[in-house]
DNA sequence: AGATCATGCAACGCA
DNA sequence: GCGTTGCATGATCTC
């Protein structure tokens, strides 16, 4: 392989910019961008693994040349490379037959196709197309292989030939050709928009690759599964900075996205309060909540009457990690997901992925399922560190323009649709298409959010009202109790609300979504040990007023134009099933939605999902 | 062992 | 005496 260079096993990548939008991105102490949900745990590939470094992509005619190999020097069994029309030539090789333990992915010499961007693509978010328990939709992977979805010819014609040749010449050879023609189709159908720095940045660790592959069927047909899943998150992600219009005027934790196309009948829907940047290589985190359309789904029955609009899911946890396991329940019981249920909220994102993992991404949900407790592990380990960078991104911008924010925003609406004078960031596709969901998605970051974005998208549903969700809490009968205080998550206390530097905390006036009615309360902490208590006190009126109860829940927002916080009130309970909810006697904690992980059940389902079915019911 | 969080309860203020 | 405030403690969870 000429103009490769190798080094050790690894295979290589800058780090990327922009692409975390797929997931909850952090920055790692070396710089290196962290994703949460890192596909390697449900790979089981360890961060230490090595890698394999491809770094040197000359401009030439020659075509990127895919092999496996664990040298640099092309593997002797590797058959030449598949004939290229036009300029090209490709070359997609394997010599697992010969070196079966070692396998790595280089991609070599791309066509100068395009030096429309330099995205930093770290494959590892692409791995993340492989964390069944997350977003990705893999039918937009496989297009064609779904009816549905509008068939690209030529991807049609190139799966045909790649029939016509796995059923005629020798496997080996069929393979890698078929990897060539996977490559050469994509890279045809894509020369517009991929660069050879798109190619060039591309990394992929060895054993993630081999894992990958293994899982994806093993062997040859692995590979190529495998390939597929990078060129089309290649794709995917390209054409998504592609879409993205110029970084929108920063503006301190106050993001505005306009739902390009308003819906009327759209559900609130999260937005990002932070984004990539990819013009600064910065990225920063999101925590999004959502705030979907009416459930109706029948286990799971809100009562709320305070306001028109759909309160957000209950404690159903966004993490994934309570998802595969819910995944496995949900797989083993294979319940059709209703769509007013799928709709809305966490809940929804559980069963829209169940849905839609089924058939094509069958086989990675069940790859997802035996790595979920390693993959909780060293995702909370990210997720640790991702906490401390955010910690210490805020420290750097001062909280008072939050506090100033809340000030001076007086005239802000509770009801206003999209605002065509912020921001103007378009966040939304306006014609929504499960063939795109990679894409679209990633403009949030987080798993949880991509869910949710994934099943607004294939419910048709647009934003239309500017709130990001902060956080949410289950209300316990201290919570509801004639203390007047609500005591909120402290990791999504710190990292959504202002900072605080007085115990005595500070005032915010909480509009009540359902009611505009303002409350005046204020968030303040306790010493308590080394940590703190973070608590919402004056919340006794807001409480009576919505007839909140132990079990309901409330849902904090910030409305993402004029800063302002937003409650809502949320009654999850009918009649009866708060006995029913004792009954079960097990002692039900951190149920708040905002900190789903800790809200595993012994039974290994969802605690928090089940509590609330249970008072629910 | 440490962190988180629910809640008990003492201290305090006020009528 | 009653309501409020703030701390302490214990249960639970995570590492």
């Amino acid at each position: 392989m000429n103009n490769m260079q190798m080094h050790d096993d690894d295979v290589v990548v800058d780090d990327l910019h922009g692409l975390g939008r797929f997931e909850s991105v952090g920055e790692q102490e070396d710089g290196e961008m962290w994703l949460d949900s890192d596909p390697r745990d449900l790979l089981g590939v360890d961060d230490d693994d090595s890698s394999i470094f491809c770094t040197d992509f000359p401009p030439l005619l020659d075509f990127p040349c895919i092999s496996s190999s664990s040298s640099s020097s092309p593997s002797p069994s590797a058959p030449p490379p598949a004939p290229v029309p036009e300029n090209m030539t490709a070359c997609l090789s394997s010599s697992s037959s010969t070196s079966p333990s070692s396998s790595s992915i280089m991609m070599q010499n791309p066509m100068e196709i395009s030096p429309a961007f330099d995205p930093q693509i770290d494959i590892d978010v692409m791995q993340d197309l492989l964390d069944t328990n997350d977003m990705w939709d893999p039918t937009s992977v496989f297009p064609y292989e779904d009816n549905n979805n509008p068939v690209d010819e030529q991807q049609e014609q190139m799966q045909q030939q790649q029939q016509q040749k796995q059923e005629e010449g020798p496997q080996d050879e069929q393979s890698s050709e078929d990897l060539g023609m996977v490559f050469l189709e994509w890279l045809k159908s894509n020369k517009e928009s991929i660069s050879a720095e798109d190619l060039r940045s591309i990394k992929l660790k060895k054993s993630t690759i081999e894992c990958a592959a293994q899982r994806l069927g093993g062997g040859k047909e692995g590979m190529k599964q495998l390939l597929k899943l990078i060129l089309e998150w290649v794709q995917n992600h390209h054409l998504h900075k592609r879409r993205m219009p110029p970084e929108p005027e920063p503006e301190p934790a106050q993001h505005c996205f306009q739902n390009p196309n308003p819906n009327p009948i759209s559900a609130w829907i999260p937005h990002p309060p932070y984004y990539a940047d990819p013009t600064a290589g910065t990225m920063f985190p999101s925590m999004l909540g959502y705030m979907g359309t009416p459930f109706t789904h029948p286990d799971y029955p809100m009562v709320d009457t305070a306001a028109t609009w759909a309160p957000p899911p209950p404690p159903l946890p966004p993490h994934f990690s309570l998802y595969n396991s819910y995944r496995e329940q949900r797989l083993n019981s294979a319940p059709a997901p209703l769509q007013g249920f799928c709709s809305g909220g966490f809940g929804n994102q559980f069963l829209c992925h169940t849905q839609m993992l089924q058939g094509h991404g069958e086989r990675l949900m069940k790859m997802g399922s035996s790595a979920t407790k390693e993959a909780r592990k060293k995702r909370m380990a990210r997720q640790r560190r991702f906490l401390s960078h955010h910690r210490h991104q805020r420290q750097l911008s001062s909280t008072a323009g939050q506090h100033a924010r809340l000030a001076t925003d007086a005239n802000c609406t509770t009801t206003s649709h999209a605002n065509p004078g912020c921001g103007n960031w378009v966040f939304w596709p306006s014609t929504p298409a499960a063939g795109v969901v990679s894409s679209d998605v990633a403009a949030v970051t987080t798993s949880s959010d991509r869910r949710q974005v994934i099943s607004d998208r294939r419910q048709g549903w647009k934003p239309e009202k500017n709130l990001r969700f902060l956080l949410q809490k289950v209300l316990k009968q201290s919570d509801v109790g004639n203390l007047g205080r609500i005591v909120l998550p402290k990791k999504e206390a710190e990292m959504h609300l202002p900072e605080l530097e007085a115990r005595d905390g500070i005032s915010i006036a909480m509009e009540d979504i359902g009611t505009s009615r303002v409350w005046n309360m204020r968030y303040r902490f306790w010493p308590n040990n080394k940590s703190r208590m973070y608590l919402l006190e004056n919340t006794g009126d807001f409480v009576r007023s919505n007839g909140l109860q132990e079990g309901d829940f409330i849902v904090i927002y910030s409305d993402v134009k004029c800063g302002k916080y937003m409650i809502r009130g949320v009654k999850v309970r009918q009649p009866g099933s708060k006995l029913e909810a004792k009954r079960t006697g097990k002692p039900q904690r951190n149920l708040h939605a905002s900190s789903p992980s800790q809200a595993v059940d012994g039974s290994g389902g969802l605690s928090s999902s089940s509590a609330v079915k249970e008072t629910a019911t």
